[in-house]
DNA sequence: AACTATTTATAAGA
DNA sequence: TTCTTATAAATAGTT
């Protein structure tokens, strides 16, 4: 902005690149705390140059307590949902690679059974055992425990779905109140889920 | 900055400040996007006027990535995560237990491929490792697993807890215009599990 | 929202 | 980096 115009674009010369960066990062922040004290506005600045230090400001309290006011503000408004849509998929992937593994494991069982099947004799009672193990193991194990904890995640979904609407009911009712201090309580239902699975499984 | 100098502080004609606070608001984030593109650094900015609304920028991906960059950078000296983070982080540490989880099973199908490929004569002794090693291997997949689901039980528990704390908020329809922040209690249920698999098993 | 007189920021050079 | 200075940009007060 002096002695010539600059071209908006990254500047190629890396000392050059280095000064101006100085120069404009004291600008910015200089504007920033500004702004702050001229129009009474809490404003946060990050800065990462490339190198990968932190160059910070948080006028009136601290950074963390600028990003928990931006989560709220974020999670209150636009993007509660994504927010929650974005966790929610990765457990589904995370679900998705165990499945694989899972898919994985049956082809190395098969090929163990189809190498057992033809040889027969001495090692036919160790395979029956470990085919058993195996069934009763996955089957006894998984689909009892999942069963459970499919059913307690169905009751908190229930729970939330309750909860969401008539959080909008009461959300119509007072528009004007948009922000607030949210205060969490201590979950109060804490559905105690019954882990029994019997213990002689356990004990080939 | 012009037409006369301004003074350091708040401005107090409201029409005044409004007027300023639009037009720096709108100079502050030039200023950060100018920034970032001639040096090639990552910004992020959040402004909250009093009123509460928020404007925000973030060079370069989200405002998240920055936040999650900048805890990243400061988790040293700010212990405090937040609720999110911790489901983040609980998130990401199943992934990679997921991840080597995948890599002992490619160990272990290549050792199956190696006993019975080759010799196809298997011992007493053999069978009964690779029926310890299976064992092991489902106990893995079961707890793995059930992390995941107590995961998804963690993160619906949690939304039940926020929609109770809205609800009860609306409800008492109180008017205290201070922004607290908001902690929820950390998730405590880092099971460890073993994801040993000893390798002597490929040597009978 | 535009205009414009000034102040401020800063690019280039040392 | 820091200082200097010519010039570009931002913006306070006004319309």
């Amino acid at each position: 902005m002096a002695r010539g115009k600059v071209q908006l674009k990254r500047i190629e010369n890396p000392v050059h690149r280095q000064v101006t960066f100085c120069k404009r990062r004291a600008g910015l922040l200089k504007k920033a705390k500004e702004l702050s004290v001229l129009c009474d506005a809490e404003i946060g600045v990050f800065i990462f140059p490339p190198q990968g230090k932190l160059y910070e400001l948080a006028t009136k309290g601290t950074m963390q307590g600028l990003i928990d006011r931006y989560m709220k503000c974020t999670r209150s408004f636009h993007q509660a949902e994504s927010d929650q849509m974005a966790i929610e998929k990765r457990i589904l992937e995370s679900k998705d690679e165990v499945n694989m593994m899972m898919q994985e494991i049956k082809l190395l069982g098969e090929g163990l059974r189809s190498i057992f099947g033809g040889e027969g004799a001495m090692t036919l009672d160790e395979l029956h055992a470990m085919e058993k193990h195996l069934e009763s193991w996955i089957y006894q194990i998984r689909t009892t425990k999942m069963n459970i904890m499919f059913q307690e995640i169905q009751v908190l979904k229930t729970k939330e779905g309750v909860l969401r609407a008539e959080n909008k009911h009461l959300q119509q009712k007072q528009i004007d109140e948009h922000y607030g201090s949210f205060n969490i309580e201590p979950l109060t239902t804490n559905i105690p889920y019954p882990l029994t699975i019997p213990s002689e499984i356990y004990q080939y």
